[in-house]
DNA sequence: CAGTGGTCTAGACCACACT
DNA sequence: GTGTGGTCTAGACCACTGC
């Protein structure tokens, strides 16, 4: 900054409108700028779906060039944060309305992708408050004994039970989540998270097994004793890395696959 | 382009040092920036682990400035195809000296990383020429009965045999491959395949499945016939996406687990 | 048509690595 | 110091969308 002819906002912190806030480390301009727009963001100063300032705005806001806020906001369109579309604007990302129906759920099936076989058919075995085990308080950050929702159900293509899987939702920000909700819902199960208890899933990290499953598994997704199965742990963060959902499933996997990328 | 003020490489087609080539397809500068290096990388101009030309070099070989060829290289970089080294330059991509030892395995003992168990004990059991048979032959875009070398091995952890791999090459690509090389190589396999063959995967599918194995398959891994096993059938690319490797993998989950992050 | 994101340029300065 | 990639700006024009 502060060369002969130019002369713009003289950093030392992009000013802006974020008054004191002890933000003490030094990064690109860019980068704070991108924190600003990631702290409107899980602020709620934008909902899912919608357009967000467009980038002279947000540049004349900032008081920065476009192209410093063009580059935080291609970053956050990398990370699934935004949408940029041209000719309308950069919209926040959501699961709802989105391309793909299951944007963490990678098993297909065999022939086709998961567009080809329709929705899956949703049936919830269970939801109810529980008490946090040690395993899953470590998973969400909470501690041993605290409030968590156990969601079971099951998730059926053509007829053929194919997931099933225990979510767990931490007590305090999914009060009062129902079984109804958890069925009845049109749509992706974190799309009816963002609509109803505001809770945005950004990424998720799933470690993965082949397991024999037990005599109750096996009956409800009406295999063999002995069948493998796919045992799939995932944990699902909102902004900030904060974990808010541990999910264990155990799938099929006759007649689908989970499908990988590795670049 | 050809703006009052400026008057670069008036556009139409990057002229530089690509003379015939019928690319009719239209497609902004940068990208057809990002295609001419691409055909460099591919036709062995720079091998892997050295340094492309400089961002200033480049732009002056291609008649653009130089923020058109960053655009490019950035994209390349996102890809792993190169990697940028801030005050030393841009260099192709390469698995050996990377900093994660395997680059496309995702296995990962259940406490701590790749790297805190070292490097896993390979043992080549068979290296043949054989013909592919229909799906083998689906996977690698050959023809059924073509010339295909097939590598049998297993890999162990402290001892423990975890994987049991197939590996199918195309025979053409890899004539004269022997057990030896496959066994004997210091550093990952995709490693040597870049500097005996200049063979350089760039990036991999895989479909995962809970199996039980056969009676061999069992005996090999040490485990009891009617144990889980995960498969992974993983196809690897060099450039263009032309598949040069199949792989057929059973890893044992008992003490470890297949890693993915979803985003 | 105006407004949005997308491309391209030119030039300045910064951060880092080698020598 | 020289050379590399990394950041930042300012301004022009293009491509798409919707009024």
């Amino acid at each position: 900054m502060a060369s002969p002819p130019p002369s713009p906002a003289d950093n030392g912190m992009a000013t802006a409108e974020a008054p004191a806030q002890a933000t003490p480390a030094f990064s690109p301009l860019y980068q704070q700028i991108k924190g600003l727009i990631l702290q409107s963001l899980q602020a709620g100063e934008w909902k899912p779906g919608e357009a967000i300032p467009s980038e002279m705005d947000l540049a004349a806001r900032f008081r920065v060039s476009q192209g410093t806020v063009r580059k935080a906001i291609d970053e956050l369109a990398a990370e699934n944060l935004v949408v940029r579309r041209q000719g309308k604007g950069t919209f926040v990302a959501t699961h709802s309305e989105q391309q793909v129906q299951y944007r963490f759920l990678k098993l297909m099936p065999d022939s086709g992708d998961q567009g080809s076989e329709g929705p899956a058919q949703r049936s919830v075995l269970e939801c109810r408050r529980v008490r946090a085990t040690a395993d899953v308080a470590r998973a969400l950050a909470l501690r041993s004994g605290d409030a968590v929702v156990q969601v079971r159900r099951i998730l059926a293509f053509g007829g053929v039970p194919t997931i099933l899987e225990d979510m767990f939702l931490p007590g305090n920000a999914f009060k009062g989540i129902t079984a109804d909700q958890v069925a009845g819902y049109h749509g992706p199960t974190y799309a009816m998270f963002e609509v109803e208890f505001g809770v945005r899933m950004v990424r998720a990290e799933e470690k993965i097994r082949a397991v024999s499953p037990d005599a109750q598994q096996a009956a409800l997704l009406k295999v063999e004793p002995g069948a493998p199965l796919l045992s799939v742990e995932r944990i699902a963060y909102t902004y900030n890395d904060v974990p808010m959902e541990l999910r264990r499933g155990l799938y099929r996997t006759d007649t689908h696959h989970y499908r990988n990328e590795l670049n």
